[in-house]
DNA sequence: GTCTATAAAAAGATAGAC
DNA sequence: GTCTATCTTTTTATAGAC
């Protein structure tokens, strides 16, 4: 590890953090590394000093926002388990971090399309979540739940609601109470009789 | 309405076809008007003669593909009136146009970014949406809905379900049953007893 | 480590010929 | 109605100076 002088210790996590910026703003096939470069003080030269292209810039910027995402998750949670009620608080996290979940929603929803860059980043996180949560849930809840539903239909459905919601609060923040319809959500799952 | 001699009546709808296709593969900002005209047999200027800018040609394309997803919506309806029934009905249809189902999630998860054309149509498209939603639950199951959820919360739930299931069974057909997840999904709002 | 210079391609849009 | 020509800007990326 090269140390350098001055305030500047770890350039490529500075450039990183303002390409998250610059990707939630533009999504990444807008965005371009000049406009990332100007964030940080540097031409776009210096941007590609760090990182070779765009595709492997983007390819470490996701990877740091599944780091940060796994530390909300696993941080509160006792013993290092993760609980529903940890899913829901990730929620609420990010409902305060509204550029964030702009860069995930753009940039998940582009990975769609045929050789993105990311493609294959979001398909396998999906799957691994996918698989996570379907245990998590039958930790939590058993086997079997209300409808006849399993843990592994739930799971998928559980992020289908997470993404889903995103959309629309980005789009109208003060109409969509993003948490509390998640937790809506949960207590669906839950069973929970209702309060008459 | 001026005619034309020859097989094209209607320039405009092909072109319009032809975009919705291109904003598929590559969302709204990777798509060039060239690669459209291309599909048409025109040249970038030919599709600009019909279009003045690539904003009101995403606009067109927009309304275009709302009036189709309308037909699917009302014409199996008996009466005109929507039921859960002809929601997942369309979800069905969906699993067999993956080229429109891209299309919109793309472009909609692209609109939530600043100043993008098609921001103001996703975030009226969705408060209408809900609210239609809303009223469609209520006349079918009433207004206390299981674990004490309202119509008017699990309209926008509907919603991010059909919504994420999309994104999920774009990355991974194979794995997700789009329809059948979201028919899950119904029967736990429906709050159908457990088959045992 | 960061810059200037520069290449090479592609984009949206306008003007005007036919 | 469709084209060629052209303008202007922007893009990613390379080469090489300091």
């Amino acid at each position: 590890m090269v140390r350098h002088r001055g305030a500047r210790e770890n350039r490529r996590e500075e450039i990183l953090l303002a390409a998250l910026d610059v990707f939630a703003q533009r999504g990444y096939t807008g965005a371009s590394i000049a406009s990332i470069a100007e964030r940080v003080g540097l031409s776009q030269q210096g941007v590609l000093h760090y990182f070779p292209s765009k595709d492997r810039l983007l390819a470490e910027v996701l990877r740091l926002r599944d780091e940060r995402n796994l530390d909300v998750l696993v941080l509160p949670g006792e013993g290092g388990a993760i609980t529903l009620e940890t899913v829901a608080g990730l929620v609420e996290y990010n409902a305060q971090r509204r550029g964030i979940v702009q860069s995930f929603t753009v940039l998940s929803a582009e990975s769609v399309i045929e050789d993105h860059p990311a493609r294959n980043f979001f398909k396998e996180r999906y799957g691994t979540s996918r698989a996570w949560m379907a245990e998590v849930i039958r930790a939590e809840l058993g086997d079997e739940l209300p409808a006849g539903l399993t843990p592994e239909q739930a799971a998928p459905l559980m992020f289908a609601v997470m993404d889903g919601l995103q959309l629309q609060w980005l789009l109208a923040p003060d109409e969509i109470d993003m948490p509390g319809l998640f937790r809506a959500f949960l207590s669906l799952l839950k069973g929970a009789p209702r309060p008459s």
